[in-house]
DNA sequence: TTAGCAATTACCCTAAAGGGCAGATTTTGC
DNA sequence: GCAAAATCTGCCCTTTAGGGTAATTGCTAA
């Protein structure tokens, strides 16, 4: 008996790092409030919706664990956060990760508050606003377009970045050979434009595209315009 | 004299069209409040900053009046819009007007308004809200970035518009082959695949790339992402 | 100093793109 | 039914694109 509790205990802990990263996936739900048993609800909640949940008591708290506990995991991820707060606000928060809430969407939560919070919290980008008393589904509603919305965001900024490396592979000069065939010159063109024989243009042109990843002129033109880099 | 402010009046109207259509370009601010005096205030100040302005009395004034008094009147366009009217409030306004909210940012303006009338402005795509008190210079930068944004959407539904009315030129053999040669099909392949002969292909090509306005496959392959029409 | 990479180019070849000229067939709107 | 498009094709020609082979030059890190 005693074994086999032990066994339990041990696979559980075994499954839970891969559980937790499947949960990831599907979304990563922050909670940010200083009420003790509104956190553990929010915790039950997101937990029983097959969400990873992370609940702070502070903003400092938040900010400064946010990234260790995440650690390791991938996936969309959101906060839900309380306006009002002893010390720093929602609204602090706000504005300490400011440029993180692309990735994080805000989600706020106020009972008591005023107008100008609102209006504040969505001209410094928040996503929504909701106020008590919280319909679960609009809540659950809610949560879950701003994991979409960060999910889509984050998959951009990953393909992006897998872009921008490819793109600095680039030798300069395969760059600027690149650059002008974008522009739609013929290699005879570029070969005038750089001053440099038809056979180097085309040798430039051959080695870009490979590192590039592109196999024909169109998927090369697709690429050069999603990334918005050579253009 | 008499003839003189009669030239005066005639010259005036005769400058005012050519006038509003310069103003028009500037920037279109409708107004709606019930107090005439604050209408005539933002008139006044909207028509000093060089803008054209539009001021109701009532929603149902300005739903049936806009089109028609801005009518020939191109330019980037606003909504200055009280939240607590009369009758139907501006949040009725929004939902009305509810898809025309792209091409024209509705900005709010409220004294004494509730959280949930702020929420709900935001949720349905509202632009920006403004509490009195009113900061004049606010209210400028507010409107001025709303006329932006207004700019910018105008411009990309209208050049989508044009090359959706190219693509419409097309014929369906020249849209199938343009479809495969954005798809990274040669020649050769597109001619197996439609089962037809490759001189056919290059001269449903060359008429395609003709009617689309794409002097290389690189301007053909930008226009059709950029429309998202032919993917 | 040497190996390696970047850049350059010559020579040569094939395949693809672009297009003129001429003609056939088919669809379609008035 | 007829004229105007649209579709289809063959022959022939030039220009571009793509790429193999081989060689030279210059620079850098080991």
């Amino acid at each position: 008996m005693n074994q086999s509790t032990m066994f339990n205990v041990t696979e559980l802990r075994a499954t839970s790092q891969a559980q937790a990263e499947q949960r990831a996936a599907k979304g990563i739900v922050f909670v940010l409030d200083d009420d003790p048993s509104i956190r553990s609800s929010y915790e039950r909640l997101f937990t029983l919706e097959g969400f990873v949940c992370f609940a702070y008591d502070s903003a400092e708290a938040l900010i400064t664990g946010r990234t260790i506990d995440a650690e390791r995991l991938n996936g969309p991820r959101c906060l839900l956060c309380d306006v009002s707060l002893p010390g720093k606000s929602g609204l602090d928060v706000q504005e300490a990760l400011g440029s993180e809430q692309a990735m994080m969407p805000f989600i706020f939560i106020s009972g008591v508050s005023s107008e100008v919070e609102v209006v504040q919290a969505y001209r410094k980008g928040g996503y929504a606003f909701l106020l008590k008393p919280i319909d679960i589904s609009e809540l659950l509603a809610t949560v879950s377009s701003a994991l979409v919305l960060s999910g889509n965001r984050q998959q951009e900024s990953a393909e992006l970045a897998r872009l921008e490396a490819r793109v600095m592979q680039l030798t300069e000069r395969e760059r600027a050979v690149i650059k002008l065939v974008l522009e739609g010159c013929t290699n005879p063109q570029i070969s005038d434009r750089l001053r440099i024989a038809l056979r180097t243009v085309k040798v430039h042109r051959q080695h870009a595209m490979q590192k590039l990843g592109a196999k024909n002129l169109v998927e090369l033109t697709r690429t050069a315009l999603r990334s918005s880099i050579l253009c």
